[in-house]
DNA sequence: CTTGCCGGTGGCACTGGGTGTCACCTACGG
DNA sequence: CCGTAGGTGACACCCAGTGCCACCGGCAAG
């Protein structure tokens, strides 16, 4: 952190250290796996101290989450803002469709990225509190569209078979080079909304 | 540990320790949180030292799931008997309810287990590790009984979201004194079989 | 009875994640 | 020129988890 910063007011300054954090995590972990690398080598490849990693990262999971913060507030915006008279399971599927719609330019860092969640078991255990927060904002949309409690039956089975639904489509997209995330999503939904008629 | 094991079999001290361990730890993390509990305490509280506690424990979480492995395995003993002319879906629903058809002793230390479980962060983070051995049980009948590969679409989203079910009918048995277990498995798994009819 | 093996145990030291505290430095307004 | 505030690094500390070794009990062979 010495000439970059000349030019940059305070908070540019600390986006960008975040981004450097953010892409030594994730390089370091994908290349020796996430157990095998200490803090203290990812704050040395980010050129910061230990202490300075903690303040950006409250835990080693964290570094490779990036701004998920934002893509849950981006989730609820989208769930608020939809139809009225759109079907409730609708409006959710097109709430995760639309949020995992990325620019082409984030895709191969978005696969790093959960390549790491999914394969890494530490990463798939921290998930599951990043997860909790969506379905937090799933099940809220649910209850207050069908005026039932948010923590009654069907908004957290909503909220948790949606997302295991979008889990499930990311692992697919994965494993399967070709596939498209956005038509993954879209089997992952129709299966699921249908009750599994592929079953039948 | 000394007049106990007297006239006992090296086995049967070693599942009494181990028990004397479990409930310990539920009861020390029940009154005073997973966090706040060092693993020191609870070895204390058992009798045994702490480099003991991690040789029947290989992880403080693990403490508070007791015997999770003969639950997994039971869980496949029932898909791999399920009768052939039953769908799938509902073979996977049957051995969910079976699985988790306690007898009414074993109630309390279970709903306690589970309000840690789904009310400790970081035990509901740990949470995701012992059921993904869950849903590699459950996607490989599915796929067995499908004739697709258990890393398929179908078979991995049937595992993920009827483990999801599951794991919401047990928020709701926590939350709700009146429901039965099985009532709210029930629940659940008729929703989600039926593509969330009362959505509609 | 003695010797030697063997499984379970405890003690100890060490690594690494995470936190609290303090000193420093730098940018800013007076 | 001074004082203050926010970001940083250094250090000390706690605790989870691991490796290693020494010990102690039982048990079989001699």
């Amino acid at each position: 952190m010495e000439a970059v910063t000349e030019t940059m007011v305070a908070a540019d300054a600390r986006e960008e250290t975040r981004a450097r954090i953010e892409q030594a995590a994730l390089d370091l972990f994908t290349a020796q796996g996430f157990e095998a690398v200490t803090i203290d080598e990812v704050a040395d490849a980010a050129g910061i101290s230990r202490r300075t990693f903690f303040r950006y990262c409250s835990t080693k999971a964290d570094a490779v989450w990036g701004q998920f913060d934002g893509h849950v507030v981006r989730l609820e915006g989208m769930l608020a803002a939809a139809a009225a008279d759109q079907p409730v399971l609708a409006s959710v599927y097109a709430a995760y469709v639309e949020v995992n719609d990325y620019a082409a330019a984030d895709l191969p860092m978005l696969r790093q990225r959960m390549r790491l969640i999914l394969t890494e078991p530490a990463l798939l255990a921290h998930s599951q509190l990043r997860y909790a927060d969506v379905d937090r904002v799933v099940a809220a949309h649910v209850a207050r569209r069908t005026g039932v409690a948010p923590d009654a039956l069907v908004p957290r089975l909503v909220a948790t078979s949606t997302r295991a639904a979008a889990t499930t489509a990311f692992e697919l997209w994965l494993a399967d080079g070709r596939i498209t995330l956005g038509a993954a999503l879209h089997q992952a939904f129709d299966e699921l909304a249908a009750g599994f008629p592929s079953l039948r």
